[in-house]
DNA sequence: GTTCTTTTGACTAATGTTGACTAATATTAT
DNA sequence: ATAATATTAGTCAACATTAGTCAAAAGAAC
């Protein structure tokens, strides 16, 4: 408690904040001026302590009226079987085993037939097709990453 | 909330209007005058946020007794929804342009929310960031059309 | 003392605002 | 009719206002 750094205060405040509503908007240089700090600290808290594991989707727009949104999201029960993908899928990844991602994703329960064909449609080779098969096989994987995030809450 | 831009405050003037109309009919300079704005910016506006992939079409004239009328389109049947889409999306698209084109798709009842989601995740800026922008905007008008195709000969 | 985390700031990117200049259309004068 | 003038809207580039990224420096933990 005695032995904070400010990062951890800032996490704090926007928690505090958090317990008691859906969501936190904010003007980035506001908080950074309030705990006299500088502006991109706060995207090192929010990357750090405020991320979809945690629960929180975070949103922003810049220029005038800009703003950063923390919104609480509900995890749904699938949390391991998501993570255990997001390993498997790592920083990159073949077409056959995505395909194989994808598959268990449906014989999960987690998508349906219609979602199943969506993700595959995203990263068939009529999409991913940049011609270095290495780029081809990290967009993939970060295609799929991006989606398995979204599939961990209740939107 | 509390801090909007002016932008967004006109936008949604506009748009509460045409959520009783199905368009809405102004004179340029008078709206500029209401919300103590340049009259360009009316036409920032209106680029930014009643676009085609928006599901607006606008019209305007100048000279004595001009205009600028913003019309809801009315959405086609699906295979030529789905047309004008592809259309639309051509072989390049920004992140903006996307995410307005899964919107239509959405607004018009092609797909559901989750879909949706999962499209979006699947361009969001999360998945297609290779350092180039322009590769970037071709990956994501070609993930779009893979989506879009086969959601064709799904529905 | 090596490694991990935090702090900082220079640089970048996205979005919004403004005004000078241009273009189109309507009205009035000849 | 035609030309001149008035009255609208459109374009574009400069500037303003936000947030994001990245890597170096500093500090903490081991």
């Amino acid at each position: 408690m005695e032995n904070q750094n400010i990062s951890d205060i800032i996490e704090a405040y926007l928690k505090q904040i958090l317990a008691e509503s859906q969501e936190v908007e904010i003007r980035r240089s506001e908080i950074a001026n309030q705990f006299n700090v500088v502006p991109s600290q706060i995207n090192y808290v929010i990357k750090t302590r405020f991320t979809i594991q945690d629960g929180y989707v975070v949103r922003s727009k810049r220029g005038g009226g800009g703003y950063i949104r923390i919104e609480k999201v509900k995890l749904l029960d699938n949390l391991d079987f998501i993570d255990s993908l997001v390993t498997a899928v790592g920083d990159r990844i073949t077409r056959h085993d995505g395909l194989a991602v994808v598959r268990s994703l449906f014989e999960a329960g987690t998508i349906n037939r219609r979602e199943a064909n969506i993700m595959l449609a995203a990263i068939d080779k009529t999409a991913i097709n940049t011609g270095n098969r290495d780029l081809d096989e990290q967009l993939r994987a970060r295609i799929l990453i991006s989606v398995l995030d979204h599939l961990r809450y209740e939107s």
